[in-house]
RNA sequence: GGUGGGAUAUCCAAGUGGCUAAAGGGCGCGGACUGUAAAUCCGUUCGGUUUACCGUUCAUAGGUUCGAAUCCUAUUCCCACCA
């Protein structure tokens, strides 16, 4: 709780405003109240949320109190941020459901013992529309239009809704309510965080600092990570995919992972770069799992992953099946098996006579493995275990 | 309120009466290659099948025609410009 902590505060900041304002906040010697707003609009939270939880937690270990903050009123007006029609508007169910999961996943990165979780539906469900009309007098058109996005999409007659203009003032009334000392965002969230800051000081109390931290960049590489490209990793993936998903990602942005999911400083990650980059970005796959989806189980999929993909042996596990419950029949033709597994790697039959047409489908019995390169390959309830193998990456089990 | 434009498969997008299950790209999947589930190259990408075929699909509902994603009518939704 001093200015020692401040190197580690700033690590990876985008931008402050205002540094200085920080370094008073940090000497009054008390914990400062550190804000995060999370809207639950989906189930799961990514790895893109993980870079300013990961700041959060930074105050958290310096001695100050998180204040997590869920957007369930919020989300339940369905914020359209640019998509101008594709956002459902969720059911109250919905977001009581999604919020449960946030706060579950937030306290795999956060310490719960330090962390104020608050909802705005708290404040903003008791209020009128006097009040918000109140409140909106609090904001230009002009001002907003400051706002980069909006800016472009007037530009071009791209549609920008009220409510998008409204949104912003919501969560900076958030940041009233909270008395919030210090808000973390994303560097998308400046313009919103800054109005935190007006409402404060309209309202006569001191503003609040903001600090922004970079976007994450998606497994593609090039976009930044969200759920409406597909190029995400959530923390709800099986550890399984997870750990794929980051081997996946290219050497470039495997260090960039490593400075703001894992804090590593240029020093480290420049000493990192000597080493083999096969070797680090294992690594950097098994701490992460390791820390999001469960000690342990970042070391097993690292195991996994050299035995099936650089070894092309066969996983410990995979999925099994009896016999009996992929056919009735003694014998049956192996696309028909396949389907019946209703593993997502078959959607059906078509998908897999395909894939026995490119050669990617092995039979392996006692140890020996055939290819199958006839399409109406067909299988006779076997006396011992047959595995099946469908590309690099799927395997299951038929039990006798 | 007026006038135009649009709705195509998982996504973007071509297609204005038959040769269209529907160009091209993206995503995905498979193969080769590789330190990698990176990159690159090649193949593939509605469903069912006895692989000769059959079924369903181009916002929704009808209609014209031997035949429609393509023409007509109504409906729903979206967009732009003008007021």
């Amino acid at each position: 709780m001093s200015l020692d902590a401040l190197p580690s505060l700033l690590q990876n900041a985008e931008n402050v405003v205002s540094l200085d304002e920080l370094k008073a906040k940090l000497a009054l010697n008390r914990p400062l109240r550190v804000k995060l707003g999370v809207d639950p609009t989906r189930p799961d939270l990514t790895f893109g949320h993980m870079v300013v939880f990961n700041k959060l937690r930074q105050f958290q270990d310096a001695g100050h109190q998180a204040v997590l903050v869920i957007g369930d009123f919020t989300t339940l007006i369905g914020d359209p941020s640019g998509r101008s029609s594709t956002r459902p508007v969720l059911t109250e169910a919905e977001i009581k459901e999604n919020a449960k999961t946030y706060v579950e996943q937030a306290f795999r990165v956060l310490d719960p013992a330090k962390t104020e979780v608050r909802y705005n539906s708290e404040w903003f469900g008791k209020q009128s529309f006097f009040d918000c009309l109140k409140l909106a007098r609090q904001m230009t058109v002009a001002r907003m239009l400051e706002r980069d996005d909006f800016s472009k999409r007037y530009a071009s007659n791209t549609p920008i809704s009220i409510i998008e203009f409204l949104y912003p003032l919501l969560q900076g009334y958030d940041s009233l309510m909270l008395n919030a000392d210090v808000e973390l965002g994303g560097q998308d969230q400046t313009f919103n965080l800054l109005v935190g800051r007006q409402i404060q000081k309209d309202a006569g109390m001191p503003e609040q600092v903001i600090m922004t931290l970079p976007l994450l960049v998606g497994t593609d590489g090039v976009k930044k990570m969200s759920k409406s490209y597909g190029n995400y990793i959530a923390f709800n993936d099986t550890a399984k995919d997870m750990f794929g998903k980051i081997m996946s990602i290219g050497d470039e942005a495997m260090w960039t992972y490593y400075r703001l999911l894992l804090c590593k400083t240029p020093a480290e990650i420049e000493a990192m770069k000597a080493l083999h980059p096969m070797e680090m970005k294992k690594q950097l796959a098994a701490t992460l799992v390791n820390k999001i989806a469960g000690a342990g189980k970042g070391d097993y999929e690292r195991a996994q992953f050299e035995k099936v993909f650089s070894k092309g042996d066969l996983p410990d596990t995979m999925p099994e099946f009896a016999w009996d419950a992929l056919s009735a029949a003694p014998e049956a033709k192996i696309f028909d098996l396949m389907a019946a597994t209703k593993l997502p790697a078959f959607p059906s039959k078509k998908e897999c006579r395909r894939m026995i047409e490119q050669g990617a489908v092995k039979v392996i019995a006692d140890g020996t493995e055939e290819k199958v390169s006839d399409v109406n390959y067909t299988l006779k309830k076997p006396a011992t275990p047959v595995i099946v193998q469908a590309g690099k990456r799927n395997f299951f089990r038929i039990q006798p």
